[in-house]
DNA sequence: AGTAGTCTACCGACCGCCCGGTAGGTTGGC
DNA sequence: GCCAACCTACCGGGCGGTCGGTAGACTACT
């Protein structure tokens, strides 16, 4: 059935021809809520009002509040897969695989953070077994990155930076966009996505003349 | 009385000569199991039960949850300034005084993550009047980082970067530390400190011979 | 020295509310 | 007449918070 919900939330985000794909509206609108609420602070009541429900109706189509949260979080990982993962990895040169990366990544929350933020943001929301879960795929895409960051080491492009150090920090970098970036800003979402990329860049690969920061003599 | 509350948080952080500093363990307590729960999963019980008090109890030293909440918040935004924006602000030399704050503020975050971390994600149990008030100190610090950057470019060394997401970014950056690290980790604090500061700093200072990343669209 | 009063630091019992979830219908289209 | 798609009414329980105490240390007065 996870698969199935899953499926919803994919239908969701495309346009929503929706027939009885009410179900897609559901999660679609339990991932607006989660996120802007918190996932505790959002009652079943409210997700099901939103959608014009009783609390009673809206369990004719979920199991329940945690299922809710492991299959928008589920679709959120499987959009991170296929988003981003799956075409950075067809990618060869390490350099301008992390490019996709941060690009895509950055993309994705630009068009719609909802789920990709829940899915770092709640996960003590979920039960053991499916935190367990959540978690292994997270450390999957953080280890991706690293590699691509240990390659680019291999290559010479990164000199004295620790991959793994590197590939958390890009991520917070990425995962903070959704905290500050507003759809009606000043700078509109391929603005936002091309700024953080070539600071994501700029920040791993070496100066030759880089000069410690343990040096504050310079000072004027 | 948030004054108050503010200052036995402040004496909880240092040695616990604790006399009737009972306050300053419940705070210390609270902070750290927001952190790990979240702040709406956590119950007044868990509070009074990690200090060995019943709910009634805990309710002869605290005014509320959100008072609680509010308390801790306006302590970590106590120690950000204190910490980290004054020191900062004695620096003249742009370049330096952004290691000083990415440093300063890094190096909290490894010491003691709890206040810091509900300060960024339980903003909205807050009360709308707190919140506010939290929000704008938050906004002041972006702002400070901000026009840090802007005199970077200023001097020429940061080019084609807009300071307020060169801010944001870089904040994203140190707050994500306290999702990874741990003090049991393969570095110490101080080694994550050094690296995060290191990647901030090449995040935002110009190479060169940079060149642009390109369009990310053709992979394949 | 004895005792009455006072105050700090708590506790057991309780309140009203809202939560996630369910049982048992009802209704409208096929 | 049947089944998908709902609803009304309800349940047990835990929540934040309060109330009315009270043990015991300390003080004040005689």
């Amino acid at each position: 059935m996870t698969a199935l919900d899953h499926a919803a939330l994919r239908a969701a985000t495309g346009a929503a021809d929706g027939e009885q794909d009410r179900r897609a509206e559901i999660y679609r609108s339990a991932a607006r809520i989660f996120h802007r609420k918190g996932y505790h602070a959002t009652s079943i009541n409210d997700i099901a009002a939103a959608v014009g429900l009783t609390k009673a109706g809206l369990y004719y189509y979920i199991k329940g509040k945690q299922d809710l949260l492991f299959a928008i979080m589920g679709f959120a990982m499987d959009q991170l897969d296929e988003q981003v993962i799956e075409p950075a990895r067809r990618v060869q040169d390490p350099r301008t695989r992390l490019e996709t990366i941060v690009a895509r990544h950055a993309q994705l929350i630009t068009q719609d953070s909802s789920a990709l933020t829940i899915l770092v943001n709640e996960l003590e929301g979920l039960l053991p077994d499916d935190r367990a879960d959540i978690i292994g795929r997270q450390r999957d895409y953080v280890d991706f990155i690293a590699d691509t960051l240990a390659a680019l080491r291999d290559e010479g492009k990164v000199v004295g930076l620790d991959p793994t150090v590197g590939a958390f920090s890009l991520v917070g970098m990425i995962l903070w966009i959704s905290r500050w970036y507003r759809t009606d800003g000043r700078l509109d979402g391929e603005e936002v996505v091309a700024a953080v990329t070539r600071m994501a860049i700029s920040a791993v690969l070496s100066r030759g003349d880089y000069t410690s920061a343990g040096n504050p003599e310079e000072t004027g």
